[in-house]
RNA sequence: GGCGCUAUCGUCUAGGGGUUAGGACGGAAGAUUCUCAAUCUUCAAACCCGGGUUCGAUUCCCGGUAGCGCUACCA
C-alpha cells in the first residue's frame, strides 16, 4: 500500500506499467531499468503496476512471465497496483469528466473492424450526431438501456493547440482539432487505457511517465484527460524505441524468442551484464563508458543522455531456436505466448560424439545475440570474483546432469573465466572436467603440428612415465613436461598438444598444467592409456 | 491517406559552423602464450539527398526521401 507522501515532496515517483499480453521483452525490460534507474539516482520511488484493463487479451500465463524477468532482472520495486482492482477510480473520474461537459455519451455500435480502415481517407475524428446529443436525450436513452461508449469531447475549433514539455523530445504541439473524440469507457463500463492510465498516475501521484516513444502522441490525450480532470500533469520522457535488424518493432512472430527476457536469462546473461547492455540502447553517459556496473549506471543515469532515434538491437533473426511450431499448433496468437522456447541448447559432451558438432551448438547460440551484449556479459564474467562466478555456474552444471562438487567447480571456475562468453559456455568449456568417460574423438587429432602418429605415440608413453612419479602442481609438471620434451627432442607444443588432445577430447582447451592439477593424477593417466590405445589401432 | 517523431562507420554512440569527425562492439592483420581465450598494437569502416543562411556547413533553416510511431469501445 501507498505510503503517504508529502505531495509537495521532490522526491519523483515513477512506474512501469505493463500490460500483461505478452512475455515481457527487452523493450518493456529496457522501459522499467530507465525508470528504475530515475528513481533510485533521484532517491525516489519505483512503482510496479499491470495495466490490465483489456480483459479480452490478459492472461495469467503472460502475468507469471512478465514478474519471471522481472525478478530475474533483479533489481525490486516499491509498490505494486493492478488497474482491475482501480476500476471505481477510473470511473470516477470519466464521469467527472462527463459531469463537466467535457466527454459525452456515443451510442453509435462500435467500428467492427478493418472493412473501412483500409479504405479509409483521411481521420476520423467522431461519430456524426453523437456530440451534438443534448444531455436530456443522452440521459434518456441511456436511462433506457441502450449502450453507449463515453468519449472525450476534444475541442474542436478556436485553433486550440496541446502542449507538454517533453524531457527527451523537447517540446511537443498538436493541433486539438487532429486528435479523434477517443473513448473513456467503453460500452461494457470498463475503462479504456488511456483513462485508466491517467486516473492511475494521477491518483498515484506519478511525478514523471518515463515509456517508449510509441506513447509520444497518445500523450495529447493524457494531457486532455489530465485538464479535463483538474490534475496537473506529470513530466513525460519517451524512450527512443529499440527495433529488430529489420528495422521493425520487436515482435515474437517475426524475431523469435531472441525478444524475450527469459530467453537471455536461459542463455546464461547476467543480469547486470544485460541491464547494463539495455542502458546502451537509446542512453549515453557521453563519457565513452561503456561497461558499467550498476551501481555506476545509478549514479551517472539521467534523462538528458537519452538520444531521440530508434536503436536496433543487433541479433540474428531467427537463428535462435525457432519455436518448434508445427507441434504446438495452438490458435493463440505467437505474441501471447508467455515463456517462448528456449534457446538451442548446446547438447551436452556426453551424448555427442563429434567435437564439431559441440562447437556448431555453442556458435548458433552466440550468433543469435548481439554481440555488444556477449561482450559485455563476457566483461561482467570475468569481473567476477571467482566464488561468486563458481556459484553461478554450478547450478547449470548441474541441472545440465553432472554431479559436480562446489570445491570442484571453484577449482575449474578460473580455468573457463576467461573463455566463456554465457553462463551456459561452461557446459561445452569444461565437459571433459566433469565426464568420466571423455566423447570420442578421431585419434588422427592426437599427432601434433609438424609431427606424425609415432611422434604422438612417443610423446604419450613418455608422458604416462613422467606423469606417474610426479606431483600434480603446475610447476612441477611444467618443468617435467619441458624436461620431456627436450630430451625427445620435439618442441613444447608438440609434447602438450597430444597431451591436451587425450586429456581434453579435444585441441583447444584451457592452459595444460592448471588442467591436469584440477583433473588429478589418475583420470590424467587412464586418459592418456586410452588415447595410447587408440594411436596403436 | 492524416498527424507526429527520427536520420553520424555494419551495429551502439560522442561531437558540433572551421576537427586527421572521437570511442566501443563486430571484422581484418600482427604481437604474446603450450592450443583456445584473454591482453596489447595496427588497419578498414560514417555525417541520407537537394536547396538556403554563411567567408565556411556534417552541424542552423526549409524541402525531399527513408524509417518508425499514432490514427480502435488494444495497450
Amino acid at each position: 500500500m501507498p505510503e503517504i507522501l508529502d505531495p509537495a515532496s521532490p522526491k519523483p515517483r515513477v512506474r512501469f506499467a505493463p500490460s500483461p499480453t505478452g512475455f515481457l521483452h527487452v523493450g518493456s525490460a529496457r522501459t522499467f531499468i530507465f525508470n528504475w534507474l530515475y528513481a533510485r539516482h533521484n532517491g525516489g520511488t519505483m512503482i510496479l503496476r499491470l495495466d490490465d484493463t483489456d480483459v479480452e487479451r490478459n492472461t495469467q500465463a503472460s502475468v507469471d512471465s512478465i514478474f519471471d524477468g522481472l525478478k530475474w532482472l533483479n533489481l525490486g520495486w516499491d509498490e505494486e497496483y493492478k488497474q482491475s482492482e482501480r476500476m471505481d477510480l477510473h470511473r470516477k473520474t470519466a464521469w467527472t469528466i462527463f459531469e463537466k461537459g467535457l466527454a459525452y455519451r456515443d451510442f453509435t455500435p462500435a467500428h467492427t473492424g478493418d472493412a473501412e480502415k483500409s479504405g479509409a481517407q483521411g481521420t476520423w475524428l467522431f461519430n456524426p450526431g453523437a456530440r451534438e446529443l443534448s444531455r436530456t436525450e443522452s440521459d434518456r436513452r441511456a436511462a433506457a438501456g441502450e449502450p453507449f461508449a463515453l468519449r472525450f469531447r476534444v475541442p474542436r475549433d478556436g485553433g486550440q493547440l496541446v502542449r507538454f514539455a517533453d524531457a527527451v523530445y523537447g517540446e511537443q504541439v498538436k493541433a486539438a482539432a487532429d486528435i479523434e473524440d477517443f473513448a473513456l469507457l467503453r460500452s461494457d463500463g470498463m475503462p479504456t487505457y488511456h483513462l485508466a492510465s491517467c486516473a492511475d498516475d494521477s491518483d498515484l501521484r506519478i511525478s514523471h511517465i518515463i515509456r517508449g516513444q510509441d506513447h509520444l502522441s497518445n500523450t495529447y490525450k493524457h494531457i486532455l484527460i489530465f485538464e479535463a480532470a483538474g490534475c496537473k500533469p506529470p513530466q513525460f520522457a519517451h524512450l527512443p524505441l529499440l527495433v529488430a535488424p529489420d528495422g521493425t518493432k520487436l515482435s515474437k512472430r517475426r524475431h523469435g524468442p531472441v525478444v524475450s527476457v527469459t530467453t537471455y536469462r536461459d542463455a546464461g546473461f547476467l543480469s547486470e551484464a544485460f541491464i547494463n547492455f539495455l542502458c546502451l540502447l537509446g542512453w549515453s553517459p557521453k563519457n565513452d563508458r561503456e561497461n558499467m556496473s550498476l551501481q555506476e549506471l545509478t549514479d551517472i543515469f539521467s534523462l538528458e543522455g537519452i538520444n531521440r532515434s530508434n536503436a536496433v538491437v543487433n541479433f540474428k533473426e531467427a537463428s535462435v531456436g525457432r519455436a518448434p511450431s508445427p507441434a504446438d499448433n495452438s490458435q493463440i496468437s505467437p505474441d501471447v505466448i508467455p515463456n517462448p522456447p528456449r534457446v538451442v541448447i548446446p547438447p551436452l559432451p556426453h551424448v555427442v560424439i563429434p567435437s564439431e558438432a559441440r562447437d556448431l551448438g555453442l556458435a548458433a547460440a552466440e550468433d543469435t545475440f548481439d554481440p555488444k551484449a556477449l561482450w559485455l556479459n563476457a566483461e561482467h564474467i570475468r569481473a567476477l570474483p571467482v566464488e561468486e562466478l563458481s556459484a553461478r555456474l554450478l547450478p547449470i552444471v548441474r541441472a545440465a546432469g553432472f554431479d559436480v562438487t562446489p570445491e570442484k567447480m571453484l577449482r575449474i571456475t578460473p580455468l573457463i573465466r576467461e573463455r566463456i562468453k554465457l553462463l551456459r559456455d561452461v557446459l561445452s568449456a569444461a565437459d571433459f572436467f566433469f565426464v568420466d568417460q571423455l566423447p570420442p574423438y578421431d585419434p588422427a587429432e592426437l599427432i601434433p603440428q609438424k609431427g606424425d602418429a609415432a611422434m604422438a605415440m612417443k610423446v604419450l608413453s613418455r608422458a604416462r612415465e613422467v606423469l606417474a612419479k610426479i606431483e600434480f602442481k603446475h610447476d612441477p609438471l611444467d618443468q617435467a613436461l619441458r624436461a620431456a620434451a627436450l630430451e625427445l627432442g620435439v618442441k613444447a607444443g608438440q609434447m602438450f598438444q597430444p597431451i591436451r588432445l587425450a586429456v581434453c577430447g579435444r585441441k583447444n582447451a584451457p592452459p595444460l598444467f592448471e588442467t591436469l592439477e584440477v583433473l588429478g593424477k589418475e583420470t590424467t593417466l587412464a586418459r592418456i592409456e586410452q588415447a595410447l590405445a587408440m594411436t596403436q589401432q
